[in-house]
DNA sequence: CTCTGTGAACGACTTCACAGCA
DNA sequence: TGCTGTGAAGTCGTTCACAGAG
């Protein structure tokens, strides 16, 4: 039994079409076309029928998809039909913001702990969960089965707050340090580089004047 | 004079070479072979010449690179080689994280103002920037000659803020608030979805337990 | 007639492999 | 020899276009 192997640009947008189912049944709609679905998106109906069909047939010709049924499909793909235990490296500014930000308990994942070295950090809650010290992170992952952190600490100690998690059995890490990680195999890494992504715009403007 | 077609995955890479070489420099290497530069990006060393290779010769084959020419190099192609204006709309906890983040002013980004609509958060500073409303967003984007914004605000007044910035002259939008954004064809958005990027690693643990 | 699901055609990006310079 | 720059080959992802279901 093993899973359909799909492009990595398709599960990105899989994300997507569920945002979007999402807002389309708030507003009422219990039916959506592939191309109701690629307009709204900025994208094409083909693009939205194939990668809905790497994992099923989930709509009905001449009909279109039901949208409840299709969010409750791309959840289960996604792994987020039931809530998933996260845990947050570094409690600096960034990562207070991330831990108070609501989108992640929207989506179903819920932060149990946050980590930081600096003392006048550890012990004070932000967001709602309490900040440990680094040290009690395996402990504190493996009692909760934490298989997803949120990295934000300075880059030159991301590496080693790298290699902790993956001794304590995190296999997904989301990286906002400006680095890139090296982990084992079965240790993904979802690299969110801010500086990096305005670098990427600055581009399009052209040559500065 | 017109730039040459460069694959968008490319530019993306511009950005991991330049932040490598950065580090190489600050410890001390002027020099850099792509296959170093390969390694440590987890990617291969044809992958590095064909990027380069885009925008010119850079490199002097049996030698490699010089560090310090090609950093040079790299931020006049992305347009960091000046400082930029950018303006950053909402000053939430995100809003106000990212203006603190001192990651964007390493990269040569100047936060000259943010504009929020809620009375407590007009004119209180943030990150050393005043909060302005959101009124007087076209007036100081346009004196300060500003290209660049970031977009922090609830997803139900992204759209309208998008609209506002595009009429104030903006070309480029950093967009963190869940939803897809609708710009004329010169504006260009990168979107940045916090919790879809979680949903992806969600995605590669597998169906949740 | 409408709209999905999908092989086939196409195009974009990556890797190969090597000529040529240091 | 070591390493770049780059056409050619190969791979991966997107778009087309149509058969078939509703």
């Amino acid at each position: 039994m093993t899973r359909p192997d799909v492009p990595n640009p398709a599960v990105r947008r899989l994300t997507l079409y569920l945002r979007q189912l999402e807002q389309l049944l708030e507003e009422g709609a219990d039916r959506v076309s592939s191309s109701q679905l690629a307009q709204s998106l900025h994208i094409t109906a083909a693009q939205v029928r194939k990668d809905l069909g790497y994992f099923g047939a989930f709509g009905r010709p001449g009909v279109g998809y039901r949208t409840a049924p299709l969010i409750d499909a791309l959840r289960r793909i996604l792994g987020t039909d039931k809530p998933r235990n996260v845990i947050v490296v570094g409690a600096g500014d960034l990562g207070r913001a991330l831990l108070r930000y609501k989108g992640f308990k929207r989506k179903g994942f819920n932060f149990v702990a946050a980590f930081d070295i600096a003392p006048g950090k550890v012990h004070r809650s932000a967001g709602g969960v309490e900040v440990h010290h680094l040290r009690e992170l395996p402990r504190i992952a493996r009692r909760h089965g934490v298989e997803l952190a949120v990295l934000a600490v300075p880059p030159e100690a991301a590496q080693e707050c790298t290699d902790l998690l993956c001794g304590a059995g995190v296999r997904g890490i989301l990286n906002f340090a400006p680095t890139t990680l090296t982990t084992p195999e079965d240790v993904a890494v979802g690299p969110v580089d801010l500086a990096g992504h305005l670098e990427q715009l600055s581009y399009l403007l052209g040559p500065s004047r």
